[in-house]
DNA sequence: GAAGCTCTTGACCATTTGATCAAGAAATAA
DNA sequence: TTATTTCTTGATCAAATGGTCAAGAGCTTC
C-alpha cells in the first residue's frame, strides 16, 4: 500500500477520539480561567492524559486554544443563519432569541470563551469578525430592513438591534454569576425567555 | 511627637500619588490581559516604577487587582443609584442608559475588568454582588414596579429589564472590538445612544 | 510474528514571574 | 546638622510552566 503523495490527513480512530476529549476539556478550562490562566497540565488532567501526550496531539498551547475557538464559532452562527425573511418577524425573532438563550443555558463555557476572546481584543478571530460574521450581519440587516419596509415591524436600527439581542442573550451565560447573585435564585429558563422576548420585541409591534 | 497607638493610616503625599499612578496603570494592563495575563513588571513599567518599588506599595499582585476592582465598583453603581422614582420614567431611563453608555465609551477598561471578573466567576467580588449590588437592584426594581402600577409604563419584568440595560450598554465597551469589526466604522456615540434607547424603551410606551 | 507505524510517558530544560531582601538614597523631623 | 523614617532598587530566589526528547508500549498490516 504505497503512501500517497500528500501527507495523509486522515485521522486514526484513537486520534479522533483523543482530540475530541482534549477539545472538550480545553473548552472548560479555558473558559473558566482564560488563556493565560490555563495551564497545559490542567487540560491534560481534565482530559485524562499526560501533558506530553496532549502535546503530541497539539504542538502548542495556543493551537489547542485556537482549535477550541474555531470549533465554537461554527455553532455560534447557526441560529442567526436561520433568520428567514419569508417568515413572520415576531415568530422568527422569538425563535432566534429562544435559541440563543438555549445556547447560553446549555453551554455557558462556549459563550464565555468567545466573550473572553473579544474582551481581550479578539487577537485570534479578527478574520472571523471582519469576514463571515460581518457578512452574515449585513445579510440579516437586510432582512430586518425588508420587514420594516413592508410595515411588518416598526422602524429600528437593524445592526444595533442585532447587537442588543446578542448582548442580552449572552448576558445570561457570561454574567450568570451576577444574575444569580442578584436574583438570589435563578429564574426558570422559560421565564427568562418570556421576559427577554418581551423586552426586546414589544417595541417592534404596531 | 509621640506615635499614636494605632498604626498611622495616614498616607504621605508621595504615597498617595504613587498609589494613584499604580492603580491607573494596573487598570489598563489588567483589563487588557486579564489577571493571570498581566505581569507585575508590566504594571511597574507602565507606572514608571521598578517592580520592587511597586511591591512596596502593594505587597502582592492580587492586592493591586483587588484595589483596582474596588475602585471601579464605586463608579459602577453611581448612575443606577440616581434612578428616581419621582421623575418621569422615560426621562429617567433615557438618562440612565445615556450615562451607562457614556461610561462604556469613556472608560472601556473599567467595564472590561469588571466583565472579566464576573466571567470568571467573580471570585473577588461575591460579597459586592450579593450585598450592595443586590440591594440596589431590589430598590430600583421597586421603582420600576411603582411606575408600572401607576400606569406610567407598560408591564415588564423589572430585574430582567435592568439586566437588559446592563447587557446592552456594557456591550459597547466589552465587545467594542466586535462592534467595530462588524460595522466597519464605529457609529457615532449620539447615534448609538438613540438606537439603544429606542430598542430598550419603546416597548414601555403606551 | 515481524516490521513499521502510532501512541504514551518519565525525566528534563529554559524561561517567566511573583516575591524577598539588604543596602543605599531621599525626604522629613529633631 | 543629625536622627529617623520613608522610599527605591539591583540582585536574587523558588516555583510554575510551556515545551522537548528519547525510549518504550501498543496497534496494524503483511
Amino acid at each position: 500500500m504505497p503512501k500517497t503523495l500528500a501527507k495523509a490527513p486522515q485521522k486514526s480512530r484513537i486520534q479522533h477520539q483523543n482530540q475530541a476529549v482534549i477539545l472538550k476539556a480545553a473548552l472548560e478550562v479555558f473558559s473558566a480561567y482564560g488563556y493565560r490562566g490555563t495551564t497545559v497540565d490542567q487540560i491534560a488532567v481534565k482530559a485524562g492524559l499526560s501533558k506530553p501526550n496532549l502535546l503530541y496531539y497539539f504542538k502548542r498551547k495556543e493551537d489547542i486554544y485556537v482549535a477550541v475557538l474555531e470549533h465554537t464559532l461554527e455553532e455560534w452562527l447557526k441560529p442567526l443563519r436561520m433568520l428567514d425573511v419569508g417568515g413572520d418577524p415576531f415568530i422568527e425573532l422569538t425563535r432566534y432569541i429562544s435559541e440563543k438563550l438555549d445556547m447560553s443555558f446549555a453551554n455557558p463555557p462556549a459563550s464565555r470563551i468567545f466573550a473572553n476572546e473579544i474582551l481581550h481584543g479578539a487577537p485570534h478571530i479578527q478574520k472571523f469578525l471582519k469576514g463571515p460574521l460581518r457578512e452574515l450581519v449585513e445579510e440579516k440587516v437586510k432582512v430586518i430592513r425588508h420587514w420594516i419596509a413592508a410595515g411588518k415591524i416598526k422602524p429600528i436600527d437593524p445592526p444595533h438591534f442585532i447587537f442588543a439581542i446578542w448582548a442580552v442573550t449572552q448576558h445570561y451565560a457570561d454574567f450568570s454569576t451576577q444574575v444569580e447573585a442578584v436574583l438570589g435564585s435563578a429564574d426558570g429558563k422559560a421565564q427568562v425567555k418570556l421576559a427577554v422576548a418581551e423586552i426586546l420585541l414589544r417595541g417592534l409591534k404596531n
